[in-house]
DNA sequence: TATGAATGAGAATTCATTCAT
DNA sequence: AATGAATGAATTCTCATTCAT
């Protein structure tokens, strides 16, 4: 690819990004056009439609995400609860800061074949620590990661639904892996 | 109001509802009329735009949950745990019947009036039920009205991000009423 | 139909007859929104996209030209031959008149549901009238109202492609009367 | 012209031509340079735009036209009627093979200096062989070359509005050239 | 009061042409 | 000479809101 192009590309990226953090999920392709500095016609060659930009902006997240969840479940000799709850205040921090990011990890399994991809990839090295972490006596039976990750999101959206942005993140993940012990 | 006038307005409450229900959030008031089968002007003469539309059905739904709280709160002989759970689980059930009403009661502080003074009344009868539920040690200190509203309006997304509606339901309640126990 | 609705879309017809008339087919709706004075949805709503328009700019013409069929073959105690002499010098004065109407007669089998009820209309009163100029020994055996509906368009175009329009109409079509009887 | 310039231009020429034959006559030189397997900025050094692509594929192919019609002209010993019967046979089979050709042959006398020198030719050629067909009592006067051309435009446009394309181009001929004949 | 036609700003998208590589 | 990314004016179409009837 050319070098002004990768440019031309990232910084769409980059502005279609910031577009969402504020809340703005219209994702206007002019608009976006002109924040960048391009064309429409830029964007359009880019990303033919709407959609394949929310896919890219998606995936580069997306994928570190699953680069995260994998180096926990692959830290074998350590405390698997805490990689746990590490793991997710890192997920939750990212979905914080990026609501694309959120939007991506809550859409249903009706994604593209790369998002869904991607969420296999999480849902199996989530899976993997989510059995050491049961073995610890840290999860209930009946909790798999697709449910994790679904209340994960949950928690979320109640941390945004204040003004108070992240100020209850940690209180409410707190809650959260409290309620996936095994009941007393 | 004239009678054909309420029977008016009730009809086009009752499309907009059917509409968000059915997972259509953009609320047209051209297509809510012909659904309803009054004129659009008609819709405007009650609703002066689609803010006030949202408004309006908010309250109604929203002041049916009202009751409900107050009721459990009042409740005073009861076992106030048990009560918060049944609270908790009809407020989801009516968030996963209809995406509209799950949609006002996540909506943030910026509301307006009636769906501040809503929520103010729903908190209150809330935090008595919290306190009482605290008294007999099944709700962590820390927690407030606001914040298991929160929460549940975040169980409502996990349990719906699944095509599986309401499979999950209970489960996730109840790791939320887990949760919000106290650490042991 | 409001007075004032009705109004509108003639204009709409109107600008848009003369637009094709003027040689330009490419219908723009929103020209012609502006030129007929009213907004772009006012189009929009008479006309859901430019080849409604056209539709409905063909069936008016084409209605007419079909009347005129009919009471040429209904015209049985007249002189056969000179009636369809009549009838396709005034059809190709229309396609002259108005590039709209040529296209419209031309347009293959494939249009819509109104048009091609429109051309079984006229090809069977063409037919009709051909029958009795056959018996006349004006036609040859060999040549269907279909063949003389596409030649009387290939005449058409002959004339126009000059930019001596209609000059040469009335040559053009004695050629096609010639051409169309028996072979000496 | 260096041997990849030369054939890159005929694969953009191919490719056009091809084009027009399948109907398509936008002329995208974007499409016909991905087709062509070149980039958009080499079609554009051929041809410096849409026009001047027009303007070479109609050279090419009605040059050979006027060969013919010169050879036909030529044909002094020959049945002049049955020379001009074949040499619009030729033509009418090429437009229908090949619709830019049609349309380059159709087009309005405000094309360009080269196009129009052909054309001259073209009709030099064509006046000598009514002439002679003239003399033979085969066509009538007041018929001009320019006629005959656009006449038989014409019948191409009436073979080609059927989908039964070619079923009826010798039908239609001969339609033409009795048509032509004097009045009896 | 009800109606629904009219309005027009604005969003999505295309494509001829230019120009950096 | 070739490439293809970039450009942005132009076009199609939508929809919230107003207003004549």
């Amino acid at each position: 690819m050319r070098a002004d192009a990768a440019r031309n590309r990232a910084r769409v990226l980059q502005v279609a990004r910031e577009q969402l953090a504020m809340g703005d999920d219209s994702l206007m392709l002019n608009t976006i056009a002109r924040l960048a500095g391009v064309g429409v016609g830029t964007v359009y060659r880019h990303f033919p439609n709407r959609h394949a930009l929310l896919e890219a902006l998606m995936a580069e997240r997306f994928q570190q995400l699953v680069d995260e969840a994998r180096a926990a479940a692959a830290g074998a000799e350590e405390d698997a609860p805490a990689s746990l709850r590490r793991l997710l205040r890192f997920t939750l921090g990212r979905m914080l800061d990026d609501a694309g990011f959120a939007a991506v990890l809550e859409s249903a399994g009706g994604a593209d074949a790369q998002t869904s991809a991607l969420r296999a990839d999480l849902d199996g090295a989530l899976a993997e620590l989510l059995d050491r972490a049961r073995r610890a006596g840290a999860i209930r039976y009946g909790i798999e990661a697709d449910d994790v990750r679904r209340l994960l999101c949950g928690i979320g959206h109640a941390v945004r639904s204040g003004g108070d942005d992240a100020a209850h993140a940690e209180t409410y993940l707190d809650v959260l892996l409290e309620g996936l012990r095994p009941p007393r």
